[in-house]
DNA sequence: CACGAAAAAATAGTATACAATTTTTTGGAT
DNA sequence: ATCCAAAAAATTGTATACTATTTTTTCGTG
């Protein structure tokens, strides 16, 4: 008799928030007013306005005082910054896993890749998604609860930089990569690892160029609103 | 005309509750029910809410569904990860200061250091404070604002972690290791700086055995509320 | 006297109401 | 037509009100 505490609505708009800006519905830039979002998941501004100080705390919104909530626009330096935490933290995963990683650990990530495979050029806003889960996975089977979570901000943050300094989202290199850091976790070179790692997270640093704004947030909404009331 | 922006209550409130917390004047497993705090700072219970749920983002504050906020009890497992954390995290800082620091960053220090030894024996409270204010002024220095971010938290928890296992609060040795880490700046040695900084938050993982409880709410609030009504 | 169920009180979760600020609109003067 | 000021609308910031859950108290029973 578990008696599966249904999420409480409070995080539900926190997380559908989250993922519709992650997932790079919602751009950097776009306005967030309290009300209209409110108004599309069927709760108060109350709600709107906890979740959205959650995600400001955690670098996805800026606030300007009196003047509501916008996705955040990391600058360049910021974004500079942010990659080169991610550098030392995953690196810093990387050793761990290396030492610790079991055979159930590299199958799950395994799983994670086959399922990036298979929506590869299908769902673009998915393939965002989930290669930065794949990160995500890596610091979790680190065992650092502390280390998973700030990677896992940091890589939603990455998804906003992506979004405002890359020409074309082009996942298809990602997952090859990747499949290349299971390798070398699998065979136990550290070196290896830390190198793709690198690579990987260098390559991004050095581009730039924006892109156009997105659809009307009530268009967004509507879709990742529809979680909320099902 | 600089306009001078006050404080919005809400940060204020939020700002004073962390620094209750981190000054262990609410020890860990404290309640901290919202209508009590709110009538203590003159706020209604809106910001409250908000403020806990900030500092339960950022770890100082866990909220039980239905049950209310209380003051964080780190489980030693996870003392040790954010340890281990700021291990990796701090280490990266000298690093960075290793090849940047000016002389107004070291005379920064220095004069931190200096008021630590001013309030030495004391204030207790503000003795755990600028300790760890001065890891955080470390972690500025170098530049990374990121960095600097996640530093803060981790040592804030280690507030928490410190209140709980450890035995008497010896702030004296803190102070001279902080003065060994100035030395080892200036020289460029980035090795030495390390090996001190390795030390310094080693020592502490090691230990174990808890406090009494403290003093009731409202006498701690009446202290930190001041500031809120003046 | 101990125990347990029901009632009462307290407290968290959410919505609504109100005040303050900002943005947009309007209308007149140049 | 353009610009500026004043009014109107929209939106945020905060407080209060209401609902639901949890905790405490009460009181009857074994």
């Amino acid at each position: 008799m578990t008696a599966e505490t249904p999420e409480p609505p409070s995080l539900t708009v926190y997380r559908l928030l989250r993922r519709a800006i992650i997932e790079q519905a919602l751009l950097p830039g776009a306005r967030l007013p309290e009300d209209a979002i409110g108004e599309q998941f069927g709760v108060s501004r109350t709600l709107v306005r906890q979740s959205l100080g959650r995600l400001e705390a955690e670098g996805l919104v800026e606030t300007r005082r009196n003047r509501g909530a916008f996705v955040a626009e990391p600058s360049l330096e910021e974004a500079k910054q942010i990659f080169e935490v991610r550098h030392v933290l995953e690196r810093d995963v990387i050793d761990r896993l290396i030492r610790r990683i079991s055979v159930i650990g590299l199958d799950s990530l395994e799983a994670h890749v086959v399922q990036e495979e298979r929506v590869r050029g299908k769902n673009g806003p998915v393939s965002i998604r989930l290669a930065g889960e794949f990160h995500i996975l890596l610091a979790e089977l680190s065992g650092n609860a502390v280390l998973a979570r700030y990677v896992s901000e940091l890589v939603s943050r990455c998804s906003l930089i992506l979004a405002m300094y890359r020409r074309r989202h082009s996942t298809d290199c990602a997952v090859d990569e990747h499949r290349q850091i299971i390798r070398a976790l699998r065979e136990r070179d550290p070196e290896a690892a830390k190198k793709i790692m690198d690579d990987h997270l260098g390559a991004v640093a050095g581009r730039a160029e924006l892109e156009e704004p997105g659809e009307d947030l009530e268009t967004v909404l509507a879709r990742y609103g529809r979680e909320m009331t099902a």
